[in-house]
DNA sequence: ACCTGAACACCGTTCAAGT
DNA sequence: ACCTGAACACCGTTCAAGT
C-alpha cells in the first residue's frame, strides 16, 4: 500500500496462489507441458522451491489451477441478443478452441483433469443453447459430448502438429516416401492442407447439420 | 533354435527392437504414460539401461514404436464384401477406438507424435471408403479430419475419465456441490451417464448424417 | 556388433527447522 | 502464518570402456 512496498514490485511481492498460477501459465506458454517444473516456477517467482507448497498441494494442483484460469468464457458479443442459436453455438465453440490455442498446452491437459468451474460453465451454457436450438432432451448429452469430442480432438491435434512442425519441411520429406503407399492421402494433400480454421468451421457445420438439422 | 536356447527364454533372449517395443507396451498398459521409464524398461528386459540405446534412439523413439505397434488394422469382417459403405466406416472407427482403449495411454499419445505407417493405412482406407460412400472430393479432407477429431476426442476423454474415477464416488460428491451452479448438467446427468459405447456410436451417426446424408 | 557402469544434470516431495 | 535447505528416491542421456 505504501509507496515503499510498491517501489520494488519485482521480487518483493509476496507469494500467493494467484501469482503462482499466473506465473505457471507464463512458464507453460513459454516452455510447454514438460517445461513446467516446480524448481523453474520457484525461480521465476524469486522464491525457494518449497515455499510453493504452502500455497499449493502439489504439481497436479498447479496444473489444475493453470488450466481452469485459461478457460474463462466472457460470453457472446453483446451487440444484440440474437435469435441465431446455431451461430451462438459456433461462436462459443470457436472461442473455446481459440482460448486453448492461445495456450497450446491446455487442450492436451483438459481431458486428463477433473473439470474446473470455468469449463463446467461453458458446458452449462452449451446445454442451454443446444436446447433452444431444437436438440431433443433425449439427444442432449450425446450432442454435448459429440461437440466436446470434436472440439477437443481438433484443438489437441492442431496444437501439437504446429509445434512438431519445422515449417513443413520434415513433413514434405516424409510425404515423398509415402506417396506410393498412401496415394489418396498424397493426392488430397491431407497432411499438408493447413487451413485449420476453415476445416474446423466447416466440419463443425457438418456435425451441427447432423445434430440439429436446419428447418 | 536349439533346445538349449529355447530352454531359458526368460532373461537369456537377446535384446532386440521387437522385444523392447513389446515390453514397452506391457509396461505402458500396466503403469500408464508416466510409468514408462528407461530404467524400468531395462529392468523388465533383464538388461542394463544403456543397452536399450543401442537398439533405440531415445525415449521418444520408444513411444513412437509402441504407439504404432498398437494401431494395426486387420480389415473389415470378411463375411461378405458388402456395399454398406457407411457400416464399413462405422466398423473402422469403432475398431480404431477399441484398439486405443485396449491401451489407454495410446490415444493421448497419438496426436503428439508423427503419424506412423499403421495409422496412415487407416486414414488411407478411410479416405477410400468415404469416397465410395458419396463424400465429394472437395469435402474429403474436412470429412476425414472431422472423424479424426471425433474419434480422438472421444477416446482420449474416455480413456482418461475411467482412470481418474474411483468408482464415481468422487464425481458424485463434486456433483452434489455443483447442482445449484450447473443445474442443466446436473439434471441431464451429463457427467454420470456412463454408456460411453452407446454415446460414441450415436454421436458418430449424427456426424455421418451431416457428412454424407443418407439418400 | 552389442552391452555396460559411472557420472551429470536434472526431477517432485518429505521433513525438520527457521521467522 | 509463511518460508527455507538438506536430503531422498528418482529421471534421461553422454561418455568412455568393455567383449
Amino acid at each position: 500500500m505504501s509507496l515503499q512496498s510498491v517501489q520494488e514490485p519485482r521480487s518483493e511481492s509476496p507469494l500467493s496462489r494467484e501469482r503462482i498460477v499466473a506465473t505457471a501459465v507464463e512458464l507453460l506458454d513459454a516452455q510447454g507441458l514438460d517445461g513446467l517444473t516446480m524448481r523453474r516456477l520457484a525461480d521465476r517467482l524469486g522464491s525457494g522451491v518449497m515455499s510453493l507448497y504452502w500455497h499449493v498441494d502439489n504439481k497436479e494442483d498447479v496444473f489444475d489451477l493453470a488450466l481452469d484460469s485459461v478457460l474463462e468464457y466472457r460470453g457472446p458479443p453483446q451487440i444484440v441478443a440474437s435469435q441465431d442459436w446455431r451461430g451462438e453455438v459456433v461462436h462459443m465453440l470457436e472461442d473455446w478452441r481459440a482460448s486453448m490455442l492461445r495456450h497450446p498446452w491446455s487442450a492436451s491437459l483438459l481431458p486428463r483433469r477433473a473439470l474446473g468451474p470455468n469449463i463446467l460453465s461453458r458446458l452449462e451454457l452449451l446445454s442451454k443453447t443446444l436446447s433452444r436450438a431444437g436438440v431433443a432432451d433425449a439427444d442432449l448429452n450425446v450432442a454435448i459430448w459429440s461437440l466436446w469430442n470434436y472440439v477437443m480432438g481438433a484443438t489437441i491435434t492442431r496444437a501439437n502438429f504446429d509445434l512438431s512442425d519445422d515449417g513443413g519441411a520434415a513433413t514434405q520429406q516424409r510425404l515423398a516416401r509415402l506417396s506410393e503407399r498412401y496415394p489418396r492421402i498424397e493426392r488430397s494433400r491431407l497432411l499438408l492442407d493447413n487451413d485449420w480454421d476453415g476445416a474446423f468451421r466447416k466440419g463443425l457445420g457438418f456435425l451441427l447439420d447432423g445434430l440439429a438439422p436446419r428447418q
